[in-house]
RNA sequence: GGUCAGUUGGCCGAGCGGUUAGGCUCCGGUCUGCAAAACCGGCUACGGCGGUUCGAAUCCGCCACUGACCUCCA
């Protein structure tokens, strides 16, 4: 049985197809160290509360990390938190996210990061989203990244100006192309940039800060060699790969939008410092969208995850639970876009307790001495969806399939022997829980001993009086039970309830 | 304006040359004193116009529309 399973994952393993943006094509994922993975993702800047958009990433990541795991590699998962550089606009001019929210509320910069990384955390953990193997922050890699700009200096990719340094890109796409991740052609960048006042101390405007001179007024600020100042953002995360996950690894991952700039000025970072192209595949989640439109500061639409699970939003009709937004995520398919809607929020959480409710049934199936379902190829059909490029809508469409399978063996429309039951318990065990990472969370609500107390009173007397065929009042009791929002479920030897 | 995606049934959302995706809604049934809940079953859509092919939602061309990035945002 162990054997068997051995060679089931190890198949498995060879089978993992992802579609890497740098080729625009799936390809076979082979670790450049097996069994060891190195992933990197690009974490949130803490300024502020974590909404819809960082579920998706952290979702999306948190699934492969989980199905790496499952198939025993040895992953090392690095995600950052931009707590410095960050610039207002993403430009090489603005005020740092950080620092202006700090002095909007007269805190230390510190004090914010600290607040809404606590916050991001909070939320991480209520979608059961596993913490990642290193959680580096940039004000932590000052050093590393002036080491890496001295790098940069020192093969003439880098020049400095009034006490910044700017990274040379003209002198890049020369002698290595620019823009092989974003299919941008150098030309067209530096007629679309736009030009900003106080970037004339840039050659060219496609250039971008590797170090930033501080102003007077500026708060977060390091001594250098150049002057005082602070890092540029996309250094960070080609100075904290490298630390940890070394000159080349395995797989990069973050939202569509930081594709360019970030990304791509990651790439030529790494390349000049390490001297070699440090990621092998590049992976980018598409963006969620409300009513059609990408959620942004400047639309005023975008919803808060702690307003989700509230439901304290007006675009909202009600709460939604972590664990139905994480389905509701999952549902899609990464790459796509995924628009938000009560409906459709509404439609996932129905059909995630339907999945839920399956799983905790499989204690009720009784096994046969023989099978009338097929266990075996229904674990294979989950395992070719989430191989091919983490296919989650797909796998779960499998577990639906498997739903019906589940609910028949219960009512002994179908035969399962023993070894199936097993097998089955354990494929939904791993697919459900484990990779997919959901979890029942009916369990919590209404623990009010007396409450329930005196509901299930209130209903051994419904069935007394059923028992007496005094309908009126049987019916009184659960009518007026439900007025009060108390959903009841009458069942063949007595009756479950549950508080909305 | 440049670059890149996409347009699938009432709603969401897979598919990427031939097979029922799936979920929710809706409709029927089982169960029930009646309901609800639960379960089972039913519901064949691919923006428009051409083309390639024995065969296209899937490939090609044109048109229309939507969105993303280049500016806030994951």
């Amino acid at each position: 049985m162990k054997a068997h399973k051995q060679t089931i994952d190890i198949t498995m393993q060879n089978d993992l197809v992802i579609y890497n943006t740098l080729s625009r094509k799936k390809e076979k994922f082979e670790p450049i160290n097996a069994p060891h993975v190195g992933l990197y993702v690009c974490g949130p800047t803490v300024y502020g509360d974590a909404h819809l958009g960082h579920a998706r990433p952290a979702i999306t990541f948190d699934l492969l990390f989980r199905y790496l795991r499952h198939l025993d590699y040895k992953v090392r998962y690095v995600r950052n938190i931009t707590d410095v550089g960050h610039l207002e606009n993403d430009a090489d001019e603005g005020e740092d996210k950080i620092a202006k929210k700090a002095r909007l509320d007269q805190l230390e910069p510190m004090e914010v990061v600290q607040h809404f990384a606590d916050r991001y955390h909070e939320n991480m953990d209520d979608l059961n989203v596993l913490k990642p193997s290193i959680e580096p922050r940039a004000s932590g890699h000052i050093i590393e990244q002036q080491q890496m700009i001295d790098s940069i200096f020192d093969k003439g990719y880098a020049y400095e100006s009034d006490g910044s340094i700017y990274f040379d890109v003209e002198k890049y796409n020369q002698s290595h192309k620019y823009g092989k991740l974003s299919g941008r052609i150098f030309e067209d960048c530096q007629a679309n940039t736009r030009e900003l006042a106080g970037q004339s101390e840039k050659r060219n405007p496609a250039d971008f800060a590797l170090w930033k001179k501080a102003k007077p007024e500026h708060i977060m600020r390091w001594p250098s060699k150049w002057s005082d100042g602070f890092p540029g953002w996309h250094l960070e995360c080609s100075a904290m790969s490298t630390k940890y996950l070394g000159e080349q690894f395995d797989i990069h991952g973050g939202g569509m939008d930081l594709l360019f700039p970030h990304h791509e000025s990651e790439i030529c970072q790494s390349t000049i410092a390490n001297g070699k192209e440090s990621v092998k595949y590049w992976m980018h989640n598409n963006m969620i969208t409300i009513n059609g439109q990408k959620m942004g500061k400047s639309l005023g639409n975008f919803i808060n995850l702690e307003e989700f699970f509230q439901g304290k939003h007006e675009l909202l009709e009600k709460a939604y639970s972590p664990m139905t937004v994480r389905f509701f995520i999952l549902q899609a398919h990464y790459r796509s876009t995924v628009d938000f809607s009560n409906e459709a929020l509404q439609a996932s959480e129905k059909g995630m307790q339907r999945l839920l409710t399956a799983v905790n049934n499989l204690s009720k199936i009784k096994a046969s001495d023989e099978s009338t379902v097929k266990v075996a190829e229904l674990e294979a059909k989950c395992y070719n969806a989430i191989n091919d490029d983490l296919n989650s809508p797909v796998l779960i469409s499998h577990l639906f399939d498997g739903v019906k399978m589940i609910n028949n063996l219960i009512e002994n429309k179908e035969k399962i022997t023993s070894a199936d039951l097993d097998l089955l318990k354990k494929l939904y065990t791993n697919f459900v829980n484990e990779i997919l990472g959901l979890k029942d969370e009916e369990q919590s609500a209404g623990n009010d001993n007396k409450l329930t107390e005196v509901v299930d009173l209130m209903l051994n007397m419904r069935i007394e009086a059923k028992a007496n065929k005094d309908w009126a009042m049987a019916d009184k009791i659960r009518d007026e039970l439900q007025k009060l929002g108390f959903v009841i479920k009458d069942k063949k030897d007595g009756f479950e309830w549950e508080l909305k």
